[in-house]
DNA sequence: GCGTTACCGTAACAAGCGGTACGATAAAGC
DNA sequence: GCTTTATCGTACCGCTTGTTACGGTAACGC
């Protein structure tokens, strides 16, 4: 054997790395070089750890959903009903993190699959994901409805978010705050008397 | 003088090309040779009718604006009332063209505004002539609401509308186009009953 | 402490990028 | 028909891109 190398570590600074990367230069920005200069290393490690560039972009992009995962998990534990949890749940998904960088991510790598269906499929699945764990809360809110009313309100309120976040993250005054949480609580208000 | 040169047939030619490959290939693939060859030139005349590569992108981005401008004005003008004429922008505004190339133009001028301060100032400019239309179109809805408040519903149109639109250029089955327009015509009759 | 072995910085590659400079070409004016 | 002048294709520039190959280096097993 000869020096072992901290794997996990290494992927790790690298991700934070791609992700500043990404955040503050955008799309044409994020160049394997770029990417090493910012983890205070070369590009060799770089093409070590991710095969090649694509992959620095899924990275980002699961890094991404792994965090929003674990704010969207907190903010449901969080919450008494079920009402609440839904409500929460969307209310920490249209606050923007440091800088919009989420939503800047989101932003990057969407534009980016439009023309690497590798991509799009990451995209999607991620998406996707989203969207279930909207229809997983509102069931029992309305456990009246059946599946495909609830996925027509899970779909306009995940478009309500996503729509949010991609305005905000260029005319944050426009779309301030308030805005959004005032939309967000009207939508939820909206699921109980209807 | 020496031969005359048909400058707006050119720009329009040329305009054409530049929709066309960010459209089919991303913002990756807008290219000044990629460009120059969709149009059937050189990148000679492509930088003799524009002055750089981002001129590409802002003229690819007011195309769009004047497109669905153009959409807009018909569907009002073609409405009714003036719930009919709100109604009918929102569903326009929903209604994918040719194989989406709309949503990635403006997915693609997105990203690339995230790094570019000048590309900003131009998306957002026309990103808020929209959000003004929906002002407009909803002050004869609701007159007896404020400025505020009309904003405030405006805003939450305008996010729902740009939300489905990102999301569905991906994922076209999941945000299908009668959840759409469930959707559209689901906020426009809120309006009428609050 | 020595030999082995994996790591990863260095250097270079070919390709493609945006942008510039120039001159052959061809139309317009007289 | 000759001169003038704007057009735009050609060629090229310097640079950056993603990716590959190699070998000095440093840590581990014995």
């Amino acid at each position: 054997m000869a020096r072992k190398k901290d794997v996990q570590g290494d992927r790790e600074r690298l991700s934070a790395a791609v992700w500043a990367v990404l955040a503050e230069r955008g799309l044409p920005g994020l160049t394997l070089r770029a990417v090493a200069e910012r983890a205070g290393c070369t590009t060799g490690l770089v093409l070590h750890t991710f095969p090649d560039k694509r992959a620095l972009l899924v990275h980002a992009r699961e890094t991404l959903h792994r965090r929003t995962a674990v704010r969207a998990d907190a903010a449901e534990h969080g919450a008494p009903d079920a009402v609440g949890k839904l409500e929460a749940v969307l209310s920490q998904a249209v606050t923007p993190t440091d800088n919009h960088d989420e939503s800047r991510v989101w932003v990057g790598f969407l534009a980016a699959s439009l023309a690497d269906p590798v991509l799009a499929d990451v995209h999607v699945a991620h998406s996707r994901a989203f969207l279930r764990r909207l229809e997983r809360l509102l069931a029992p809110v309305r456990p009246d409805w059946d599946d495909a009313r609830r996925g027509q309100a899970a779909k306009s309120l995940v478009a309500l978010v996503e729509g949010f976040n991609v305005l905000a993250v260029r005319d944050p005054d426009t779309y301030a705050q308030d805005v959004k949480d005032t939309a967000i609580k009207a939508a939820v208000a909206r699921l109980g008397l209807s």
